[in-house]
DNA sequence: CATTGCATTTCGCAA
DNA sequence: TTGCGAAGTGCAATG
């Protein structure tokens, strides 16, 4: 990883065409070869970027000008680094890393509420999860008490795009005629207002899920605090 | 901005649960507080990362144990950095950034397209832009030679949930005796095969914008290359 | 201050 | 490779 601190005016032109005024800034080289610019704010956005795999070419200042930096990739884009001043130069090997291990997602949410189905109401049974239809899986396909099929779409965030995605599988699901009629659970941790409304007006249910009350209380001694 | 090269592990605790086991990385500090965690790969995205606002305690390291750094924000959000062994860190003054200029989104090709609103069709009229309805602003309505009114939606790419919006739009339109029947068309720079199924099946027309075309032959000089 | 919708979204998985 | 949905999405504009 190599770590430049410069002064420096870039020019982007791929999906977009941008341009950076000159300012001081840090510019960051990865092993992949990867570039990033940053500015002295944000921690996640980078200025501009050029993701890998693509190619660095260095132009060295010279009497006539600055250094150049050229950042081309396969598709043709391209990110144009015009070194007017470095500041600092450090390169570092870091080694490959291990990588992140993650808790927490969607996919654990289903997990979590297909393993405990009952809490979308009592006498509530599962059929199964990633129900497969023409159109992509439905999340959960369970049964209610009184024997209705019923489909669950999980979101951790439930919002207007949620919904539309159910209504399609319902639209869907009860064309079958070994499982209508079926109706809609919208299954998030949180629910925009928007989403509510337009679920509601469809008959669709919503349900909050509580992530910690699904996990359990075994977890307890897993969290950091 | 303070970089820091250093072997570190990693515990996120937030909107998710995360571990990051030691190894060496980049650990970037910057002046509105903010910390991103770097691995040797990727241009874009950080292993780890607190967006501002947020508050960074370091404690130093002691006979007992290595330094810790904890970040935390106002949702309670929690990164806790171990540092194993620093092997580099400095800090810079780099000042505020004079920012981005960009050309190319979705709003300059809505102007575009409002101002050569007859590419559409022979006899297009602007009704306007951003036409205000309950549910948000249509990009743009106008009126075909016939005399019909025209939703369009505007899209760099377009993707069902566009279609999606657009119906939306036209549901609500056509209950407008003034302006209906409403016709929808849906224009984008590329159209993805499910999202021009969708549309079709509804009766809405696809259009694929040509930027270069619609920005004409003035801007060639101001291009890169 | 919450909400909405875009993004050079990026990223990962599956067909 | 392409398509599609999720993301600790981030981020800015807007009501």
């Amino acid at each position: 990883m190599r770590l430049v601190i410069a002064r420096c005016s870039v020019d982007y032109a791929g999906r977009l065409t941008a341009h950076l005024p000159a300012a001081p800034r840090l510019v960051l080289v990865k092993a992949d070869g990867s570039v990033s610019i940053h500015a002295d704010d944000r921690a996640y956005k980078p200025l501009n970027w050029m993701s890998p795999p693509c190619t660095l070419k260095e132009e060295p200042a010279d009497g006539d000008g600055p250094a150049v930096w050229t950042v081309t990739n396969k598709a043709g884009e391209k990110l144009i680094i015009t070194m007017e001043e470095i500041l600092h130069d450090s390169t570092h090997e870091l080694g490959v890393d291990p990588g992140l291990i993650k808790d927490g997602v969607e996919a654990h949410l289903q997990e979590l509420l297909a393993d405990r189905i009952e809490t979308l109401g009592e006498g509530f049974t599962l059929i199964r999860r990633e129900y497969p239809t023409a159109i992509g899986p439905v999340d959960i396909l369970c049964r209610d008490a009184a024997g209705q099929t019923v489909a669950v779409e999980i979101k951790r965030r439930g919002e207007i795009d949620g919904v539309e995605q159910l209504t399609r599988y319902l639209e869907l699901l009860n064309r079958d005629p070994r499982l209508a009629p079926v109706r809609g659970i919208f299954a998030a941790q949180e629910i925009k207002p928007q989403a509510r409304v337009l679920a509601t007006d469809r008959g669709i249910g919503c349900h909050i899920l509580d992530y910690d009350a699904l996990r359990g209380i075994e977890d307890d001694k897993l969290r950091l605090f």
